[in-house]
DNA sequence: AATGAATGAGACTTCATTCAT
DNA sequence: TATGAATGAAGTCTCATTCAT
């Protein structure tokens, strides 16, 4: 078999694999199991179980990360910006769910152990990508600027997180209708409130 | 030493290890240690490592439930009652960081796993519970009916658990003054929206 | 079992094993069942294979630097001295053959394999400590002079070494009427040379 | 590439391989990368790692032996043959030290585990070897004979061996100058002794 | 002749848990 | 109640070797 071919089984296996039970619990074995290769082969294209790991949260970063450098610098409306937000995160769990699963669970968990400090840069950074779209926004006189931009963002972020989980969770697959009655839902509720109209 | 103090010891040393490395990475011999008693005695007082956590975990879930279940029956405002189970949140946070971050990190992260499924019954509990008063509010016509409760719900813990996130990772501690900003913020953008008042 | 028993039947077997089957070949599993313990309990004790090595190989070293710094300040004439020395090392390989035999093949043949610094150092300083006793019989007149102090230090040591191996290998028992004739005709050849007499 | 061309190329790599790492700690991998080809390769050649190991000290000890066996057949003095042993032995570590290592290491400690039997034996032949010469001394009056020859032998070759891994451990280079010295020092203390002459 | 992907036995090591004291 | 020595299942990882190309 062609090198490519095999260490992307093994990807699509870890992915699999961390996504049902998590880095702890997950085993090489079971790894090689799934990619129906041996496990040896596992350590001819990742150092261990950790780099393996890596090179699958590392991959989606990037992909994350150059949608929201994209947004950022695109000249749309803020309002448009977070949209695009929420479909992107939202597309990625239909498209990827077990990669989004990780990435809830496991990444954001594992960057609250401090244990790798290159960890807690990334979450910085997809934060302060995120923040500095909001904050154009209030400099734009879109958002309101009376509360700080990172507050903002962590109701946005914290938001869209637990859609996520909860989809997760309860393994859902996301209709196209369901899809836009959520965004429609957070971004109603992140721009105009949960406060009923009449009390305006 | 009296059973009382060394179960406590124990507990204590549990809260403190399994908060700084989580779960996975928590050893038996490093909880000992911390306690300053022998790893034998655990097991006098807890049948396993599983045990343990949830004992912890339990009592966590507990005294939120508690709060919970008081407010959901309180006559309070519904906005009272929401503006309430941030307090709570924050001055656990504040009271107990551990606790908070094992909350945050093992339980509303590691849920997704179905290795526990009494997790995920937990959650959906607590999401109940949340739910409930949050229809109250709709119901009460002080929420907007027109976005499903439950979504309404993923945004209120959502942001909050990201709050929460964010002061773990920074380690911080929380002064009055930000606690009641941090609070003011959070009602008002769940309230209120995010949107500028000027587009309103 | 106490805790001083089970440690020292460990090194007892490790002895045993590594003198057997040298470092490379000798597996915990070996040492466990020679000790009749679980292989758990030797991590118990020992960090790993290597650190029990060392433990082993440590403890050598102490005895043979304890027994060369005595010599050394004693206040023997230096003939004596270096009889002292072949006996230390005959009796040192009666009593503990495998000791010898880990000396002989895994100290000096690891300390060519710079891989362990902390080697040479340790073969240095037994090479200076029976350097200076050598030197002293030069300033004494005892040696001749006219050949460096290392040099003659090579000799006798590799002398020396040639015969532990050579019994080690043999796995031969040493009388005490051929320990005896091992070091006359040791000494005799280092001191007074192979050449025979009839030449001087 | 032509046959021989690669199986030297191999031989070379594994030389300065199992030099510099010792026959343990080498791998294969390290060879074929040493070697830059493929490690499938060495297969063709050499039908596994002990075999290639085999192959090299082989080359070795058939120079050695063919050395040995000329010098026992010369018809030149004893002295003579004893100073050509030692001359061969140093001319060979500058020649190919990482050979020599080998030898020193390897062989000379690493026969002592019965692992290789073979081992042994052709340590006994290049020990026999050498007695006879030895012998053959004593027979013309050359050489004491109130001394077992083998005893002799064993200060002989450990003098010479123990140098050899002093030059080993420092990396040394061997001057004309310094290789002449080592030669009439060695002789010198090997049949005349290391006593002053004074006390003669 | 040459490659390097693939294999898998087997080594080391960890660590929750038991148990004699 | 308390200790920590003892256990061993189970996991990670290594690396010589094979084999399809």
């Amino acid at each position: 078999m062609e090198k490519v071919a095999s260490e992307k089984i093994i990807v699509e296996a870890a992915l699999k694999v961390f996504s049902t039970k998590g880095f702890a619990e997950a085993r090489m074995a079971d790894i090689a199991k799934e990619a129906n290769l041996s496990y040896g082969l596992i350590y001819h294209y990742f150092e261990n179980k950790e780099k393996l790991f890596d090179a699958i949260v590392e991959n989606w970063w990037k992909t994350f990360y150059d949608e929201l450098e994209m947004l950022k610098k695109s000249a749309s409306a803020t309002k448009e910006k977070l949209v695009e937000i929420i479909k992107f995160m939202m597309n990625a769990y239909t498209a990827t769910p077990s990669q989004m699963s990780i990435f809830v669970a496991e990444v954001s968990r594992g960057f609250i152990y401090h244990s790798s400090p290159r960890g807690k840069d990334k979450f910085r950074k997809l934060f302060n990508l995120c923040e500095d779209i909001i904050r154009e926004g209030q400099v734009r006189g879109t958002l309101r600027a009376d509360i700080q931009s990172n507050y903002l963002t962590y109701v946005f972020l914290g938001a869209i997180d637990t859609f996520l989980s909860v989809m997760i969770l309860g393994n859902e697959t996301l209709s196209k209708t369901r899809e836009k009655r959520i965004i429609e839902s957070l971004t109603t509720v992140f721009l105009h409130g949960a406060e009923a109209e009449a009390e305006h």
